[in-house]
Order: structure tokens, then C-alpha cells, then sequence
DNA sequence: TTGAAAGCGCTAACAG
DNA sequence: CTGTTAGCGCTTTCAA
């Protein structure tokens, strides 16, 4: 019924370390040769054991991923980036999503993911440094999204400049009380995102000599519902703000939800910058920060697959652009509401 | 440096075979030899070596998943439902997208996937007869998620009622002129949940005594891309519906984006349903079907895991509920708008 | 209950 | 360029 090598090889009359060569390419076989064995392996429908070859070479032709989420937009996005170089390179990708954070410490810890991965990518969770140390001793090249860390390839954005400049659009329009949704610093994992977003906020305002009045920072936890709430707390202030920025668009969605359940308007009222460029986003009509998540995704793999090919390439940091997309949630303090320009999601 | 199954027999002074033994928990050993045993694998820092196992006892403790996209809502929520399930049974998931069309030949026909799968989980897509009998072939567990499919597993909810519902509820307040936005028929993916929402739709009209005006259907792709475009057709018509059903929530996002685009109101001048309950929805205030997605990925994954188990569990079909959330996004025809609540994504 | 030994199906030296 | 021969690290009869 299945095939094995050796069928393989007495079929095409050679022997199975030949067959072996042939089937992977490699440069020591006759045209002839290759030809016969791939006829014969065509011909009894034979398809190597990735199993006994793992076991064999030592090489499991798999990338690990680990992430926070798996069913968040950024998170998929990235995955899918991930899952589609890594296949077309003929590698499998396992996911280990850390829902749980009991998982987190088996994870990083033993050989366990050794044991079935070439390569580690780490989304967005910067390792504490113990697990720098455990993820060096498995040896295998890692590579970090949406963090630096020492000795490990990284890949992303510019949080600090990313956010700076969406605070300064708020700011070059004439804001000053300006809010901030950011994640709260009691948050169990930690990302460095939304510290290096909080900083470029802080940073706009200082370059701008403009204090922040830290009463209007409310926290959420990168959810919708969190941004709502976190919104909700702005606007029961004595002043609120008259423009706020969000650490990303989902909690930019709840926001704007908050505001409109307070009769408010947007950007006649309040403006809203957001910080992603959700698939929603643009018929939410949100001013955000644009980053090519799926980039990062396919980058990081495509970094990782290199040196798995030539172990001697030097660790990389890439930091890849982003882009202000200045929408309609956004508008000059006092001025009049810009054209007749109607968002997507209109009152409902 | 990594230590094998040798090294802790030697320490434990037990056989190879006794140290398997233990380390599985099989019944067949002494609680002292287990200990023994156990405590000589955490001394020397020992886990087993996936690869080996697998090769050896021909099981590879991983589910396979394929899907058509993984960073889609529901794709994603879909393989977050089935990695929880599968992984707190100490199975991975190896995840098979299908975005290359090209692919899914590849995957279906050989033995491929067999090799490194001890079941398979297909998401959405209703296999092709010759597909069904490759996956047959492969003689073991499938489940299919979101279709009837002979011979497999299936997990899905009612379509067709729910849509029906869904459609009820819009001829309940009025409406008689009622849009579709569909999928396209020429899709190349075949799905079976749109053409069962569309028979749901017409099942509605039917049994309320309603005739359905065929020019009042657009195709979209499931995108909120193709739903704006969508809405954009049927607005252009002379006598535009006054209500609109929509096969997704993300072709609604799409649908109430275009609205909104041409000056119109929801609900005063266009209602709107549509079927998923995205995370977003409940902000857009739309109503729509719910559907359990990341339950009816946890329930194939466990059915399947229960069927290793004991492979002698019959195949089963599971219809999962849904259930008519009714929000602000549709109105009686004719009666004034209800109440005061204000949309989530209120004009901006 | 435990041990000895034979693979699982392939790859990787090492010869030739 | 091709064949021979050891393993890779575990599981699994079969005996004891």
C-alpha cells in the first residue's frame, strides 16, 4: 500500500541512498538517473516519510510561530504573511498560541519546541530575559516581530516615530488637549508596542512644548470593548479632551463607539486617531497609522529561511514604514467640518 | 548535551522500553519504577523527541486544518476554536491554506498530508467527490467544518434556516422589496453556506407569499471590499430595495459603507441583516445571525480526537445554533426610527 | 511487570 | 556519480 523508499529504489534499480539524492535535488546524479527514479517514484505514488526524514537528518522543516492570539486581525495577518512564505519554501508552520499564560513558561523553557522546529518566531512578545537565555540555548535562529531584542533577528516598525507623528497630526491641527487610549500597564504580557507608542505620544507633545495633562490617559487591553470603556472614562471628565489617539484601531472602534453613545460627533466634536489600518478601518474612516503587518509576516519568515540555508548570515533588524492615513475622524480644532465628506459607518 | 531515552534508562536503571513505558503512563508499571523513572527524566532535563516517537509508532500527534484564508475573521476564530482544543491534548496543528488555488489539488490528492497528519480538519470547503474519496484514501478521521459531507464528520449550523430567519425578520417589519448580496456563483472556491443562505432567503420569500425581484441581487466575495461595491449596484437601481440581506457581516461593513457613501440613512432608509455577529458588529449596531465560530472549531477538533481515541466512534454530524441578533440596523418599514439610540459608528 | 531486540523510513558518511 | 552501512531515538512485539 505505501510506498517506501526502497520500493523506490528496486523499482528504479538503484539503490535507496540514490533515490534519496534524486528526489531532493542534489547536485550528484545523472539526468538519467534522476529520471528514473523520479518515473518510479511517480509510479508507485510514493511521497517521503517527512517523519523518518526528520528523524534522519535532524532538520524538522518546520517554523515555530508564537503569539499572543491567533483570532486577532494583526496576529492572523501576520501568520497568514508567515504560513504563506514558509510553505512556498516547502516548510510546515506550527503555532503555539499563548492564550494561556501557563503555556508561556513551558514554552520558552524546555526543549519541547526544539524538538519539532528549525526556527522560532516570536510575535510581538518580547522575551524577559530568561527566555532570551532558554531561546539561545535551543540554538535555532529566532526572529522577533514587533520588538528588538539583543541577539535575536528582529522585524518591525518604528512604534515611537509611528506614534509621534500621529500625535503630531492632531497636533498641527491646532489640539492641545489631547487623550490617549493605551494599553494598561498592568497588562500580564508584555508587549513593548504600546510603551513605544505611549513614548512617541509623550515625545509630540514635549517637541511641540505641550504638557500632557495625564488625567486624560485611560487604559484598554487592544480591544474593542476596552476602547469603549476606556472612552467612556474620557468623556466623563470635567474637560475631555478634544482630540484622542489610540493605540490601535480596535480600540479606536470602541471609542468612536463611546463617543457617538454619548450624542458626540465625529470629527465635529472629538477627533480620533488610531494606529494599525485595520481591513475596517478605512470604511470606519479612521485617521490611522498604516504598518504592512503581512509584510512583517513574510519578511521574518523569509529572514529565518535564509539562515536556515546559510547559517552564517548575519542577524538583521529590519524596521519597516509606516504611513499616516489621514481620513475623515480627524479635523482642525475649531474649524468648520471638512466638504460634505460622510464617514463610512454613518449614524446607524 | 540533549539527552535520550538511553541515558535515562541508564540512570534509572530500567530498559528503554520500561523508561516509553513510564513516561506515557501506560499501566503496565510499578509506581516505584514510574517515580524512578520520572525523576531521572527531570534530572537529566529530558523530553522525547517528537520525530522519533512519531516514526516509530506511527502516529503523529497533529491535526491537520485546511482552510481557504487564515486571516479572515472567521478563518482565524475558526483555528483559534481548534489549536485550544487540540493543543491542551498535546496535539499540534499544522495549518494548510488555501489561498493558491493551485494547492489544494496538491493537498487533496497525495498522500502529502497523510504523512504528517493523524486527521484533518477541513474548514468551509466542501471537498470535491474525487476530493472526498483522496480523503477517504488516506483512511483516516476527517471533519468538516461548515458542510454536510458524506463519509466525514460535519459541524456546521443550519444556513438555511438561519438565513430564512434572518430574512423573516425583515419581511416581519414590512419589507417586500428585500436586497441579496450574495456570493458570486462564479466563485472558484466552492462554498456551500452561500448558496444556503441564499436558499434560506428565497425560502423566506416564498413562504411569506413574496415574489423576489431578481434584479435586486449583487455578488460579492465575502470582503467588505465587494460589499460596498455590491450595495453600489443595487442603489443604482430605479427602484432600490428598501432592505437588504447580506450573506456576511463583512459585506453588511461593506453594504452600510456604501449606504452612507449615496446620502442614505440605516434603518430610515435601508435596512440591513447579516449573518456572522463579527466582532465589529455589535459596534456597528448591526443585526445579524450569530453563529459560534470558535466553538464549532473546538467541537470538530474534539470530535476528531475522540474518534483517535477510539477509532471505532461513528462519524457524527453536529448542528450547531444560531441565533437572530436584533440591533439597530433595521426598522419597521414605514414607522419612524425606534427610540433615540445612536449607532456605534455614528457619522463621522 | 520488565527486558531484549527488531524495526519505523530515511539520510549521511565513507567507500568505490 | 553511486552503493554500503550505520545510525537517528523511539515504540513494540515477544519472551522472561
Amino acid at each position: 500500500m505505501k510506498a517506501t523508499i526502497e520500493d523506490v529504489a528496486r523499482v528504479a534499480g538503484v539503490s535507496t541512498a540514490t533515490v534519496s539524492r534524486a528526489l531532493r535535488g542534489l547536485p550528484s546524479v545523472t539526468p538519467e538517473t534522476r529520471e528514473k527514479v523520479s518515473q518510479a517514484a511517480a509510479s508507485l505514488d510514493y511521497v517521503v516519510s517527512p517523519t523518518a526524514s526528520r528523524l534522519a537528518s535532524g532538520k524538522t522543516s518546520t517554523i515555530g510561530v508564537i503569539a499572543p492570539f491567533i483570532d486577532r486581525w494583526y496576529f492572523a495577518k501576520l501568520v497568514s504573511g508567515i504560513e504563506r512564505v514558509s510553505r512556498s519554501s516547502g516548510f510546515d508552520v506550527l503555532i503555539y498560541s499563548l492564550e494561556r499564560l501557563d503555556e508561556r513558561e513551558r514554552l520558552f523553557q524546555h526543549r519541547l519546541v526544539k524538538e519539532r522546529v528549525d526556527a522560532l518566531l516570536v510575535c510581538s512578545l518580547p522575551p524577559s530575559m530568561d527566555e532570551v537565555r532558554s531561546l539561545q540555548q535551543m540554538n535555532i535562529p529566532v526572529a522577533v516581530i514587533g520588538a528588538e531584542v539583543d541577539e535575536c533577528n528582529s522585524v518591525r516598525i518604528d512604534d515611537v516615530q509611528s506614534a509621534k507623528t500621529a500625535t503630531g497630526h492632531l497636533i498641527n491641527m491646532g489640539h492641545t488637549r489631547i487623550g490617549l487610549i493605551a494599553e494598561s500597564p498592568l497588562q500580564p504580557l508584555s508587549f513593548t508596542a504600546p510603551r513605544d507608542r505611549r513614548d512617541g505620544f509623550l515625545l509630540a507633545h514635549q517637541e511641540a512644548g505641550l504638557n500632557f495633562d495625564s488625567s486624560l490617559e485611560a487604559y484598554g487591553s487592544f480591544t474593542i470593548e476596552s476602547g469603549e470603556r476606556a472612552m467612556g472614562e474620557l468623556l466623563s471628565k470635567a474637560q475631555p479632551p478634544t482630540a484622542v489617539f489610540c493605540e490601535s484601531d480596535e480600540m479606536a472602534f470602541g471609542a468612536i463607539s463611546a463617543i457617538h453613545r454619548h450624542g458626540l460627533r465625529i470629527p465635529d466634536d472629538i477627533s480620533i486617531v488610531g494606529f494599525d489600518d485595520h481591513d475596517l478601518s478605512k470604511f470606519a474612516n479612521l485617521t490611522t497609522i498604516a504598518q504592512p503587518v503581512q509584510l512583517l509576516g513574510e519578511t521574518a519568515a523569509w529572514i529565518l529561511l535564509e539562515q536556515l540555508k546559510e547559517p552564517t548570515k548575519p542577524r538583521t533588524s529590519t524596521v519597516m514604514p509606516t504611513q499616516l492615513i489621514v481620513r475623515n475622524s480627524t479635523k482642525r480644532l475649531g474649524s468648520d467640518r471638512a466638504g460634505a465628506v460622510i464617514g463610512a459607518f454613518g449614524s446607524i
